[in-house]
DNA sequence: GTCATTTATCATGC
DNA sequence: GCATGATAAATGAC
């Protein structure tokens, strides 16, 4: 299969995404359906992106840690 | 007023600093005598970051850019690949 | 689900 | 003006 071309999101679901993050890390069928129509995404893009999300979270943990702490 | 400060640090690490001399030479050195295989395990990206005074996330992300920019133009970096070529082979011979 | 990637895009350095 | 490092979508291994 070819790859989908990465297209970038636009602030509007990038803020409704964030804000469904912060209420719930991992969001459900019923809210990820609800979303995606919102959106204009599929499922699966929104499903993607909260996998993404969390990863960037993570990252973060870690920086901010090391920032404090150095190493 | 705590996002902000979270923006402020999150748009921080966006702000791009190049690598110094040294840092970039130990890196294109593993990059080039692992043309083949240019993916370092954990433990590589550790001891690479160590030697060259970064994280091991910048380690990634340097080989993530190399590797898909030397796919992506190889004509390009012909006359780097050849000067670190040379430069494993005359360690190899000592 | 996580997580190392690929790829395009972004932001900066010079 | 591109080179370069970091981040944002998208894929695939497991």
């Amino acid at each position: 299969r070819t790859r989908k071309k990465r297209c970038p999101y636009s602030k509007f679901q990038i803020r409704e995404l964030e804000r469904e993050f912060f209420f719930n890390v991992y969001i459900n069928k019923e809210k990820r359906l609800q979303l995606s129509r919102m959106l204009n995404l599929t499922d699966r893009q929104v499903k993607i992106w909260f996998q993404n999300r969390r990863m960037k979270e993570k990252k973060l943990s870690r920086d901010r840690l090391q920032y404090f702490s150095g190493n | 007023a705590v996002m902000i400060l979270r923006s402020r640090f999150l748009d921080a690490r966006r702000k791009r600093r190049n690598f110094n001399k040294q840092a970039t030479e130990i890196l294109n050195e593993y990059f080039y005598s692992h043309l083949s295989n240019p993916y370092p395990s954990e433990e590589a990206k550790e001891e690479l970051a160590k030697k060259c005074g970064i994280t091991v996330s910048q380690v990634s992300n340097w080989f993530g850019n190399k590797r898909i920019r030397y796919k992506k133009n190889i004509g390009k970096f012909q006359e780097e690949a050849n000067i670190y070529a040379a430069k494993t082979a005359v360690t190899a011979t000592n």
